[in-house]
Parts: C-alpha cells; sequence; structure tokens
DNA sequence: ATAGGTGCAAAAGATTTGCAACTGG
DNA sequence: CCAGTTGCAAATCTTTTGCACCTAT
C-alpha cells in the first residue's frame, strides 16, 4: 500500500503525510507500519531521501531511470529528477585528490519553481503536497548552502 | 566560548559534544545555551552544518576562504573543505534548465579518508572526536547517495 | 501451531521554549 | 532599574521499539 502512494505521488512525502493519505483512502494501516515499510524500502534503495527544513524525512520512490538527485521547489514542494553526471564525476575527484574511498555523496537542490514565481501559489497540480503554495520558508533551521 | 571551541575544533561537532567540551574546560554553560549560539552563528552564515547519520546535527565553523563544502571521513569525522567551483555552476546550470529562481544547494561528500583505510583505526590526531575511528557505518538511516 | 506482520502505547533523543533568576551597565 | 542572557525543566516532534495479538500458511 505504501508503495502504491508513493508510486502514485511521484514527489517526496513525509512518512506522516503518506500514513495520512492512506488512512484518508480508508486503507488501515498504522504508522509505525508505514516507518517500518518505508525503511524496508529505504535499504532496499529503492526510494531517496531528504530531510526537510524541520529535520523531518522525506521520501520518493526512485525513478526506474535511476535518477538520485532532484531539484525541489521550496513553494510548492514539486521535485524534478535531475541528471547528476557532472556532481557524480566532481565527486569522484574531489575524492580521489583527497585519498578517500568508498565515498557518497548526497546533493540537494532547492529553489522556486517557474509556476511558483509570478503570482504566489499555485501548482495545485499533483496530490502529495496538501500545503503547496505556503510553505514556511526558512522555518528556521535552514541547510548550509550557497 | 562556543566560538571559540569551534574555532579551536575546526570539525563538524554536534551541539552536545561541544557543550562536553565546554563543560570539560570548567566552563560554565548550558545546553540550551550552546544551542542559542549556534543557532545564531547559523543565521550569520558562519558556520556550516551536515546532518548525522542519526539525524543529529552538526556544525562547524565556516574557514575564512569561504569554503561551504566538506569531504567528511564516515570513520574517523574528521572534515576537509573542498573546492565546489564544479558543483556551484552545474547547480546554477541544472536550475536555469528548468526555469527555477532562488536556488540553494547542500552537498555532502563522505568517505574513507587515508588514514583510516589500511589498518581500521587511527586519526587521533584532532580533538573534536572522541568517537574517532570507531563509527557505527550506515547505522540505519542512510542518506541517499550514489 | 507458527512465523511474521501489525497496532498501540511508551520510549528515545535532539532541539526548542517558557519562565524566573541573574548580570552588567 | 532595565535589557538582554542564562539555566532549568518541561514541552515538542519525529522516529523507533516492546509487546501482545492476530492471521495466513
Amino acid at each position: 500500500m505504501v508503495l502504491e502512494v508513493l508510486a502514485r505521488c511521484q514527489d517526496f512525502i513525509s512518512a506522516q503525510r503518506l500514513h495520512s493519505l492512506l488512512v484518508a483512502e480508508d486503507l488501515r494501516i498504522s504508522l509505525s507500519t508505514v516507518y517500518r515499510a518505508l525503511r524496508e524500502l529505504e535499504t532496499a534503495d529503492s526510494v531517496d531521501v531528504v530531510r526537510d527544513d524541520v529535520g523531518e524525512r522525506l521520501y520518493r520512490l526512485r525513478p526506474e531511470d535511476g535518477h538520485r538527485h532532484y531539484l525541489i521547489c521550496r513553494s510548492c514542494g514539486r521535485s524534478w529528477p535531475v541528471d547528476s553526471e557532472d556532481v557524480e564525476q566532481w565527486a569522484e575527484r574531489i575524492a580521489a585528490d583527497h585519498g578517500f574511498a568508498a565515498v557518497e555523496h548526497t546533493v540537494e537542490l532547492t529553489g522556486v519553481c517557474g509556476d511558483c514565481q509570478p503570482a504566489s501559489d499555485e501548482g495545485e497540480s499533483l496530490s502529495c503536497h496538501p500545503d503547496s503554495g505556503r510553505r514556511t520558508p526558512a522555518h528556521r533551521a535552514r541547510s548550509y548552502a550557497s
């Protein structure tokens, strides 16, 4: 059930919201089970995970094409898989330069998408973000970025 | 006091450990105050922040040369500022391609440093990581990476 | 019957905050 | 005397876990 919603969603979503969606569909499932399912999917590398600005974890089913990095709109919350060839290479190079092995990287790209730029809120096209066009920008704990 | 320890440390450190260090030096300060100080430094863009594999936040005083990205050893915890020109450019390009504005990015590079590769643990040269050479690798919640 | 999944409530843990006491100017 | 800090304890919030129950094999 978790997988199904994730697949339908095609966007990052929190465990709690996911649970809400499930319950809203009359599916009987507990929050614990949702967390357990997500953890499985995570260890199976079937989902990508990013952190909310409040530390909450957001999950997204990894696209079949293997993309692992996304461009996320801070306003509506929608995400787009992006090509990360360059970063992969950069990461490898940097690691090699420093004599590192077993390198892993985490990359999060956020911004304001085209739809959210002119007016203030729209982008209700997808269903995973009840709080679409209204998200606390830089609530308190912003990740470092530049 | 917080600043001083951070400066001396030159590495990522958690609020709690930082507090321990302070207390260990007979400096009278509460954990709350440490958190408050770190938050200030954070909003002042004086520190960079990364997330532990358990969700804990680690802070590091941003080097004067303005580096914002680091290569962190998963074994001993030491970190090295890295050149991120390429990623910056990549980020800008990707964002532009998608019509995004106000782009921000977060990049975390982890691996096993040279010192930690042959044997298992060493690298006790710096003082911020009491738990050096022994860190739960991929405890449970691994960030997505590739 | 039996292994594994599930729900519930409690636990864990990091961070924040209300509030009263305190300090330097 | 006051503004701004601090400490402490309590609250918050997400995620995990213990444990009993229940179900499909």
